[in-house]
DNA sequence: TTCCCCATGAGACTCATTCTCAACTTGGAG
DNA sequence: CTCCAAGTTGAGAATGAGTCTCATGGGGAA
């Protein structure tokens, strides 16, 4: 259980040194509120919608910060856009992309987690983080 | 076993209903004589440097036809650029990143594999690729 | 050898993301 | 409460990997 209040954000940006901003909070505030997988663009254009002042620099600059201090997780899904989702509970988890509907469904596998590991010090390494996506299609 | 004669690549281009050219021939035997894992400048520099008549864009043209052969392997490091290795004994493996060295180590574990497609059944899938990256630093 | 059509190359273009820098805010000092 | 140094913002330029265009060049079937 990790960040759940909403001064959470007010602590970060104390932590980092960064002044505490009406884009910061909108911008945060708009990743929070969807359990989605969206790209940056989204987040910006969401928030001009609703009437917010707000820049694509910012946005980046902003998803930066809350990337780096784990409010955020950033995607690859490797079709040119990150994907961004909230990490409120901080429950780590990976993806798997349907291949035919796009859809991105999450997993988590202690099992896999383990195996991981156990695979790096194999080598003399220990995993900082990794990237597991599974690209499938449904069993018909 | 597969793409160990050099004649591999006439075959591929002849199934593709595409000429068989110098340039696609000096493409193929830059990345196959290298075990590295480049990305596409490197390879065309290396190619130029070799005093061989080729452009980006064929360079970019022709690993499209060769990953889709399964010649080339593509790989997002999630730099931004693209990383492409030989997949000449077709041997399957993930990649293990040094956070610290920028070093890239290959491995393969079956069981890991069969985990991944157990994950992806029990939610009704079937997994059609992966992207499986760990990112780790060394142990002192 | 001819000739049709594919392949190539130079450079324009795309598009997500980053950078620039002048104008604007924030927040601590006084 | 006001001031002001320093951080923040926004518009648009810049970046950079990868793609596209199209005039020119070169395979290869007949």
């Amino acid at each position: 259980m990790v960040a759940q209040t909403p001064e959470i954000l007010t602590g970060i940006l104390h932590k980092e040194g960064l002044r505490y901003t009406a884009q910061r909070e909108a911008v945060w505030d708009e990743i929070r509120q969807s359990q989605e997988h969206r790209d940056a663009e989204d987040i910006y254009l969401s928030l001009r919608t609703k009437g917010i002042q707000v820049s694509r620099a910012t946005v980046y600059r902003t998803i930066d910060v809350l990337v780096k201090n784990k409010l955020v997780r950033k995607m690859d899904v490797g079709d040119g856009r990150c994907r961004y989702e909230p990490r409120l509970d901080d429950n780590h988890h990976d993806h798997m992309i349907c291949t035919e509907t796009g859809d991105i469904i999450e997993f988590f596998n202690e099992e896999l987690e383990l195996l991981q590991e156990k695979i790096a010090r194999k080598h003399g390494y220990t995993v900082v983080r990794h990237v597991h996506q599974l690209f499938v299609k449904p069993i018909k």
